[in-house]
This record gives structure tokens, C-alpha cells and sequence, in this order.
DNA sequence: CCGCATCCGAAACGATACTG
DNA sequence: CAGTATCGTTTCGGATGCGG
């Protein structure tokens, strides 16, 4: 098996790989508050404190952080309109559209399973 | 839209609202170690310290930590088996067979679209 | 060989108040 | 409106040592 991927010269990625830039991915996507950022944007743009009202809990200043790694990735897209009041658009790129399909997966069998839980 | 759903009344759970239990499960599975180590035990049970070996970088606590929420919540299975040396086995319940479907897909997108990262 | 206990530092979180 | 600054709390994570 080569899971050696930290240099980059192999074209086959492995999470399960301490060294691979996939971990520090996945670490970035399998989170709460990302995943439910990037599903609340998938019916489209949305602004900071619409993001924050869906996101019922979250702080400003999480909610913040959690924008700006997703956007340093290129998951999302951030879009200021330089009005009075400030305007500032929150939209999914097209690799945040990818990679919401699975996360959506994720989250509705939260849903739809959550009455087989026991605790 | 209903989404009041912490006193279990209603059969609609929203893993945007705040006090529902939706949000400890999605914590609990949008997580590093957690789709790591449900992915692990896909193709069979596995002992301690083979999860270990293959979780490359996880500690032994945190190994074990993530193990016992998995397992109290119903994702998998510990069978332990009184000899010497100790065997402990690990293995996915019904329902982490379940759940480990949305978790495979968000592992393989990592996978294959990590070269289209900038970051 | 398995895994728990403890300590400790680092990071994340949460609430609040405040600025461009 | 869209954040930032600050602070206190909580959690995470690694290292180590012990017990079954």
C-alpha cells in the first residue's frame, strides 16, 4: 500500500495516512458547525447574520472562523457589497457544491435515524 | 416549521436547532477520529491496538475516548474476551453499518478531490 | 498486550461588549 | 450590518505511568 502523500507526488490520497493533507481536510469538514454552514448555503447566497440565525448557537466569533478556513479552501465564496449598511454574501463555490452532497448525506441520517438511538 | 424538538414530541428532528438531540449525534459523528475509526471497523471487527495502527497519530486515550462515545451511543460493539493475553474486540453495530455509508462518502471525496484544494 | 488514570499545555468554545 | 477584542471556561490532545 502506498500511503505515503505527503509530498504530493502520488495521485492516490489516503486519510488513514497521519502525514496526508486529506486529514487535515477531512478535520476541516467533519465538524459540526461546517457542515451545517455549508448545507444552510446550498438553497443558495446568505449573509453573515441570516448564517447566524440558521446556525441557532453559534458565535459571531466561531462563526467567523469557521467562514474564513472554509473560504481559505476554497469552499465558499465571499462577496462584499460596499453599501451603507454593509453587505457581505456568503455562497457556496463549486467545490462547496461537491462536497455538500455528502455532508447533506451525513446530516439527514442524523435525522432520520436519531429515534434508534438509545441514549 | 416545526423545530422544537428537545422534549421528543415530534417525529421531525433539525440538526439546525439548538436543543435538539440531533446536534450531540452530529458532533458525535462529524468528527476526525469518529469517521475514521467507523470506516476502519467496515470491513470487520478489529482489536485496540490494530484501530490504533491504522488511525495513524491517534493517542491511546483518545483512541479510547472516541471508542467508549461510539459505543454508548450505539455505533459499535466491545467483546471482550477473558484470556491471556486480553483480546478486545471491536466491531460495528447495526446501526454503525448504517451510518457508516454517509461517513465512507465523505472519506472518498476527500480522497479524490483533494488535488483540486489551493490551500 | 489492553486500556485506564493523571497531569498538563494548547486549542476551541461561548458570552459579551465594542468598532468600522 | 458585519465582524473584532477580550475574557473565562471547556475540551482536546500528547506524554507518561500503572493495573488487569
Amino acid at each position: 500500500m502506498t500511503t505515503l502523500c505527503a509530498t504530493g507526488k502520488h495521485d492516490h490520497h489516503d486519510v488513514y495516512a497521519a502525514q496526508c493533507p486529506c486529514r487535515e481536510v477531512l478535520d476541516l469538514l467533519a465538524n459540526k458547525w461546517a457542515a451545517l454552514a455549508i448545507g444552510a448555503l446550498e438553497d443558495g447566497p446568505l449573509r453573515f447574520g441570516e448564517l447566524q440565525r440558521r446556525l441557532q448557537g453559534i458565535s459571531p466569533k466561531v462563526l467567523t472562523a469557521t467562514l474564513r478556513r472554509l473560504e481559505e479552501n476554497g469552499f465558499l465564496h465571499r462577496e462584499i457589497y460596499p453599501a451603507v449598511p454593509l453587505h457581505v454574501e456568503y455562497s457556496l463555490t463549486e467545490l462547496g457544491v461537491s462536497v455538500s452532497v455528502p455532508l447533506s448525506g451525513l446530516r439527514t441520517w442524523v435525522e432520520l435515524n436519531l429515534d434508534k438511538l438509545t441514549a
